[in-house]
DNA sequence: GATGAATGAGGGTTCATTCAT
DNA sequence: AATGAATGAACCCTCATTCAT
């Protein structure tokens, strides 16, 4: 927010923005400590609010970070000239599940954001929750060419059942990780297997190839 | 938990209950202030440790009449006799939404559990919810026939497809109805009516009938 | 001191008189706790506070106990008709460590009391205390003959130095017990043996005979 | 313990840590309030805690300063090339005496320590006082010569009933003091008097000289 | 005689934020 | 630009005592 935090050097940034995301994807916004912050950080005290000015605005910070990084690699990683919606579905999941694998605590913070109910910061978080999901949920369905879809079913509801199956599906995968029930082994092995199964059966269900 | 507090009469533990209960439905464990609890019940401060000795205890308490409530209810509600598995969800379901409108702190508060991370409750809390949703998932399974179903499918797989998709779409029709996008009026002509609607899509695209 | 109480039981007395004991000889007069006298007593809250209608007097009627418990079991103890210091001095030191070792809360409680500081109670301990304390003393040395202690050497400080030091060697002794780093067992055989030497050394030294 | 503390200036640091030695010096480690102490000190709340992080921190850390003030002075006070164990003991014992006078809180504090049972701290204290204790007697008979002492007498036990005496014996002294039944000119005047003449009963009685 | 529910003050501790340095 | 000392409110919890039953 700070300028003056944009201009210190990107290893000290991500020191504290660690930090800072660590406790707030620990605890809610709430019982979150600014003083378990600066000592992770290993910075003064008086920093975090020089550069944030509060733990309000440092949290809203975060989201923003948190939202727009999640955004900008999500349209990295999908392939937008991806036709199929099945194919488009696996990229995104798999994105879900490769991001939580790989930066757990990001992940787990932002889990933690859409669930905050503090006074303090739920209305501006609605507020950046609904474009960003506005923008994802554009991009996941660009260039998506439905017409192999069973003319006998709403084809909008039959994408819902399958995104928001697979919403189910993948929170319960990556609760089976998070509690170490499966390992990133399995996940690669029997996990993915499963998942293509369940592809599979939706697409062989819905569509009339 | 203690005698004492069973003792009470009903409305005075029932204020108490619903002042706790609402406390712990708007924060986390950790940030749930218990003078606000005792502030809201109308007691005096020291009454709420005589009662239940520590926090940990009450929330633990609240849990477990959450859990007990929820269980008993639901009991009621489901009719046994029923053996297809699209009218059982449609109960299921509609049981879930139905008591979001009746109590919806209990409701929240239950929510709110499941993702409750503070250590100090954390484990306690799993074991309590393995307990129940291994009940819960027995009863809902109990004496239904799914002998209709495709053959070319994965039953197992089918009836996941079914449970999981509803999880979704019932928490966003909650959280419709939370947000006071949709309120009671719509759910009664038009959520039924899509929630129907659902049902009669997947019915028609996982059994022979 | 409501005669309510003494008309009591014994048993019962005894049972809320051991519980008060026992929690005033763990913690200062201050940081005991009637709540957890009456639980350990079995009896209600307000039996305590109706028997003895405070925490003070409570206090102060158990140090009266334990001050004439104290004094009568040594005059039953203690036999009179022995004249020699020494022996007498034996008896005495017998005494105490024999109390610790049959009730050693009895024990600490009484040495609890002449360290309690708390201004509630002091004065009124001071003043109880140092009546008991005349009085040990003076059956201590009753019908002593102190004829054959040597003539070169001022004779109460003689005794002075006999009383004292077994004072502190006693201490030592009981604290021992207490850790554990000694038994009863040992007791029973070296400390006496290591006893009975220092009295022959004193009285070598400090006699004719 | 913090360097933060440290770090206050001389005259601050003192008016904390005196007030907290007045408060632990008048009350058991339990009931020794850290809000007395704060109000005394003249600080804010939160700055104990700042500072020493826990009352049981900050209880051992005054132990600690408590325990090296009382060695280091010590060490000062005796005169080591001293070989008699008369006047050792009379150093030894007078030097307890000077500290009660000049620095009566301090001097109770250190009595208070070895009497405290909070489970908190108690087995934590009992090393700290195991260590110090070793080395004072240490000390306390270091270069002594025990040459003249009587064949006839078993030498350590002579040596106990001295040391254990006189502990006693200034004990009560202190006591008189500390009542207000003697004065401080009492003590310079009469108290040395009677201390030089037990001294000369019992070097007269235990050596050869 | 006897109970234990009720109170509010005070216990130790952590907090976000400010500001002199 | 950076520090961390300082504050007082709020945190959970225990207390001695009273009093309606």
């Amino acid at each position: 927010m700070n300028s003056t935090f944009n201009n210190l050097g990107d290893e000290k940034k991500d020191t504290i923005l660690n930090a800072a995301i660590e406790e707030f994807s620990r605890h809610s916004y709430k019982s979150a400590s600014t003083n378990r912050i600066v000592k992770n950080a290993g910075i003064g005290k008086g920093m975090l609010f020089y550069y944030f000015k509060s733990k309000k605005n440092l949290y809203l910070y975060l989201v923003d970070i948190a939202f727009n990084d999640f955004m900008e690699n999500l349209v990295d990683f999908l392939d937008k000239s991806e036709k199929d919606l099945f194919n488009r579905i696996f990229q995104w999941n798999i994105y879900k599940i490769k991001m939580f694998i790989k930066e757990p605590q990001k992940f787990n913070f932002l889990m933690k954001i859409s669930a905050e109910e503090s006074p303090e910061v739920k209305n501006e978080i609605k507020r950046k929750y609904s474009l960003m999901s506005e923008k994802a949920y554009e991009l996941l369905l660009k260039n998506i060419d439905l017409s192999n879809f069973r003319k006998d079913i709403d084809t909008e509801k039959a994408v819902n059942i399958i995104f928001w199956f697979f919403d189910s599906y993948v929170n319960k995968t990556i609760n089976k990780l998070r509690e170490g029930i499966h390992d990133i082994g399995h996940f690669e092995n029997d996990t993915l297997k499963e998942f293509n199964e369940y592809l599979e059966i939706l697409s062989r269900l819905m569509t009339d190839a």
